[in-house]
DNA sequence: CTCGGGATGCGT
DNA sequence: CGCATCCCGAGG
């Protein structure tokens, strides 16, 4: 299946956000493939989005927001979670990856940030990572047409006049959306 | 060097 | 609602 290129994560993140859903995430593990659909995203759209990590600045951490496009950025929240991200056109921007629905080789639940990261085997490790080749990447998927629900992301409400804009995406009616 | 907070999940 | 428990950024 075809691997999505730079020109795809090229955009703006709320455009990239809703175009992932239906997409397949692949994670090859020691000759393994994890796959999983795409079925919740959230965007963070640069520096001046208030729940963006970019918005703080130019900082170790958050370099691969600023200087790179298709590439993961993996950071740890709550010193116990992982959670993964792949940036996108604008510098400081990113989509956060919140669900999957389990296709291939997944034995652990999907359905929140934190989960599908453990389900997958991804963690620090695969910080900054370019997502167009390699072990880890999305591709097309032969899924039928769906409708996209927008609502406002969870766990920002610090970010001002950003916490309620609707910048969190998610198929309609799938099983696998996190909980709200 | 300290200190405080955070894009969560789970059990109560 | 409380807890697990850690990295990063700001300030001294």
């Amino acid at each position: 299946m075809k691997i999505l290129q730079k020109d795809f994560y090229n955009r703006e993140a709320d455009i990239v956000a809703q175009d992932l859903l239906g997409k397949y995430l692949v994670h090859k593990v020691n000759g393994i493939e994890k796959i999983g659909m795409i079925v919740e995203t959230e965007a963070y759209m640069g520096p001046h989005d208030l729940a963006a990590h970019s918005s703080k600045g130019l900082t170790p951490r958050t370099k691969t927001l600023y200087e790179t496009v298709a590439h993961s950025y993996v950071y740890l929240i709550y010193g116990l979670h992982y959670l993964f991200n792949i940036t996108t056109g604008t510098p400081g921007a990113a989509v956060l990856i919140r669900s999957l629905e389990p296709i291939k080789n997944i034995d652990k639940k999907t359905n929140g940030p934190a989960l599908l990261t453990k389900a997958m085997d991804i963690s620090k490790t695969q910080h900054g990572l370019d997502i167009t080749k390699g072990n880890l990447f999305v591709t097309e998927s032969e899924i039928e047409k769906f409708e996209i629900v927008a609502s406002k992301r969870i766990g920002v409400d610090y970010a001002k006049e950003w916490k309620d804009k609707p910048f969190r995406f998610y198929i309609k009616e799938n099983a696998f959306i996190s909980k709200k």
